[in-house]
DNA sequence: TCTTTATATATCGTTTTACGATATAATATT
DNA sequence: AATATTATATCGTAAAACGATATATAAAGA
């Protein structure tokens, strides 16, 4: 099987650590507005969800990348807070979509903002490290190490 | 203060999606080969960490982003599974450095080929939703839309 | 050199958040 | 109508990082 060069290890262990600095701010910057991790995700999943999906629990729990009991919890949590609403789809009565309070919207704008601005100032080190694990054609100028 | 367009959220949204789907791969991956999260993000930081850093505890709970007292939880953790050895550092015997064992070589050669492999596959996503963040001069070729 | 202060690592109880198992309601299928 | 499937909800549990605190070593000041 194929073996990892120590620049390979140095670029993963590289994107990973680049990949914590931004959670960790996004994780200050949450906690800081008064909301937990996931909140703060799955208000943006739902502001950010593609046209034309209907934003229903097991649609975004999907797209958050935990089961649906979980995010149903998440969302029991959001709503006691104000953020979010409830409302039960009519063609489909099993259904629950949901949508932004503008307390929400407030909120999540707020820290929308902060992670924009914060993720344009990280995103080079991440580029970098990615286009290190890369193949030579995906970096514009070859360095003259590689 | 500026307000972000529907376009950012996307973009935002997009990018925490592409992370959480390979930061899920990576849980997967390593719950298959017995660990924890955090232990294989540690067995990368000593070796993938940069030349001339001692991996010190403290450098690495630094790296983690993590305190230093969780950092040294991890470890227990992980000397008792075998994959890495404590010893003490003989100038400043404060000091306790941390080194693979073959096992830990081992494991994590295995696991970090796989991340390789799946990093290189998800790059484009992740750099496209990085690019669509940045100024325009940074995208290489301008999209009719921006 | 003795005392004080700072640094590095370690221990223990707690908290948080997602999970597993399971339940209820609505819809689809036979 | 009976059964299966899909969507959401509830509750007890578990894992991992944290806060508070402790111990050991080193550095700095009197």
């Amino acid at each position: 099987m194929k073996k990892l060069t120590l620049s390979d290890y140095q670029a993963l262990a590289e994107f990973r650590y680049q990949i914590r600095r931004f959670l960790h701010f996004s994780e200050q910057a949450v906690q800081a507005a008064g909301l937990e991790r996931g909140q703060y995700q799955l208000m943006l999943a739902i502001k950010g969800m593609p046209e034309g999906v209907r934003p229903r629990i097991r649609e975004l729990a999907n797209r958050m990348r935990i089961q649906h009991h979980s995010a149903v919890e998440l969302i029991n949590r959001l709503e006691r807070g104000g953020y979010v609403q409830r409302e039960r789809a009519q063609d489909d009565r099993r259904e629950v979509l949901l949508a932004l309070t503008p307390k929400g919207e407030r909120v999540l704008g707020e820290l929308a903002l902060h992670h924009h601005e914060e993720l344009r100032s990280a995103a080079p080190s991440l580029v970098a490290a990615l286009q290190r694990l890369m193949p030579e054609k995906a970096t514009r100028e070859k360095r003259s190490a590689s």
